[in-house]
RNA sequence: GGAGGAGUGCCCGAGUGGUUAAAGGGGACGGGCUGUAAACCCGUUGGCUAUGCCUACGUUGGUUCAAAUCCAACCUCCUCCA
């Protein structure tokens, strides 16, 4: 296998898809170094591994010693993006994007090679465009071309709103393409089609279409949803070790497989491997050990990703404590607190109504005895492990 | 601008005057079983100073002993016509 050949296989690796192939093919050999864009719309503070998926694949063409454009959606963030039938969702303001796109910046490093990364925003450019040639922009493409992409064309027929501004939106990121001359861009597979906008744009810019490669979207925890920050079923990249090691650990036998595929940077073969030792009867959790281990090692530090299963398995196979327990004080101003009122004040429920319902339930325990009475009063002075269902607990001190 | 339809809890969705804090499903949470996996079984799923009180069916006002249900205005969305 030719050494181009071999490069290319390896930039294939768990992508959904490329357009065109033979064109990638042709510039990788061209020996220049070349514009790998990836646009993010900076709507919430956090990145979590389904944007690791994407990232991992933009250092892979910084290893092959391309430059990376990480675009921050700045402008199309403040358009807002109203989705389905759920209310218009407000616009972000500029200081908002601006502190969301701070931590970016802070979290992609983790992944990215900070020497071979620009960071941009897109405001910088489309701000600067004028009515006329945001018209002029807007004449390139037509309503039924628009009206391919899937989820218009869903929402269309189904009777749910579009908002004239959503047919804008694959038009500025299209043009973002061609201001940034972009030779590859990556993104989702639900970005394919804004993506081939690119492609269209710069070409009757006179530019040579951009390479569009889809990456497949990271399923959440749930193993159905895709991984979102508001459907809450993700990792963030700035979890702790614990945590993340926590999660990934309860992930399903079935997910862990396609997180090996997507997030684990071992190849192929290795990882048939250890589908092999599934089927030969290992124990899937061990398996899933080598997963959380590789990941939490590469976002935190290997040191950490051992303490952290120690500390699993001190937990979940031997039943200890978790090693971090929040510790707060409460102040009993009229003397005693009933359980329930403690309980929520820790923040451990949500309402006196939610721990009176988790006592009946039988989830909490003080001092590891579980209880049944959400008014029992605890004493002030005394300090009281208190739990929650598995995972919530706090020492509380009453004063 | 005209005609018609719709707005219910986290989501979908039933409910057209009173046993409705609102069926059913999904999700989530808790318990059981486990490997903090899946599947499965059981339960919970508005709040509170808690056997009672308060708040809730787009918004506001009205009719009524009683309204998610009836009336009026308004707001939002959809469809067809222009």
């Amino acid at each position: 296998m030719s050494e181009i050949k071999k490069t290319l296989a390896g930039i294939i690796r768990g992508c959904e898809e490329i357009l065109p192939k033979d064109d990638l093919q042709q510039r990788l050999g061209e020996k220049k170094v070349l514009r790998i864009k990836a646009g993010f719309d900076p709507t919430a503070p956090d990145l979590h591994l389904g944007h690791a998926v994407l990232l991992n694949k933009l250092r892979q063409f910084q290893d092959l010693g391309h430059e990376v454009l990480f675009l921050i959606g700045d402008f199309t963030a403040m358009i807002g993006d109203p989705t389905g039938k759920s209310a218009t969702r407000k616009p972000l303001d500029r200081d908002e994007v601006k502190r969301n796109a701070a931590t970016y910046e802070a979290q992609i490093y983790k992944i990215l090679d900070p020497a071979k990364t620009r960071v941009v925003f897109n405001s910088h450019w489309v701000d600067a465009l004028s009515a006329a040639d945001m018209l002029q922009l807007t004449a390139r493409y037509t309503v039924a071309r628009m009206l391919e992409r899937d989820d218009f064309h869903k929402r269309y027929t189904s009777g749910q709103s579009i908002g004239i501004h959503e047919f804008i939106y694959p038009l500025i990121q299209g043009y973002d393409s061609v201001h940034l001359k972009a030779d590859v861009e990556l993104g989702g597979t639900d970005q394919k089609f804004n993506l081939l906008v690119g492609r269209e744009l710069q070409k009757q810019f006179g530019q040579k279409s951009q390479v569009v490669i889809t990456m497949p979207i990271l399923e959440g925890l749930d193993g159905v949803q895709k991984m979102s920050k508001s459907l809450g079923n993700f990792i963030a990249l700035t979890e702790s070790a614990g945590e993340m090691f926590g999660k990934l650990m309860s992930i399903s036998d079935d997910l862990m497989w396609r997180y090996f595929e997507l997030l684990s940077l071992k190849p192929q073969d290795e990882i048939d491997v250890l589908r092999q030792r599934v089927v030969d009867g290992e124990n899937p959790r061990d398996i899933k050990f080598i997963l959380a281990d590789e990941i939490v090692a590469r976002l935190h530090s290997p040191e950490l990703a051992q303490q952290a299963q120690q500390a699993f398995i001190a937990r979940f196979r031997h039943g200890a404590l978790p090693t971090e327990i929040p510790e707060l004080s409460l102040s009993a101003s009229g003397g005693r607190l009933s359980l329930a009122s403690v309980l929520k004040d820790a923040g451990l429920v949500k309402s006196t109504s939610e721990a009176r319902r988790m006592v009946k339930q039988g989830a909490v325990r003080v001092d590891g005895e579980r209880v049944d009475d959400f008014e029992q009063l605890l004493s002030p002075g005394s300090r009281t492990l208190l739990q929650v269902g598995k995972r919530r607990f706090a020492h509380v001190r009453i004063d």
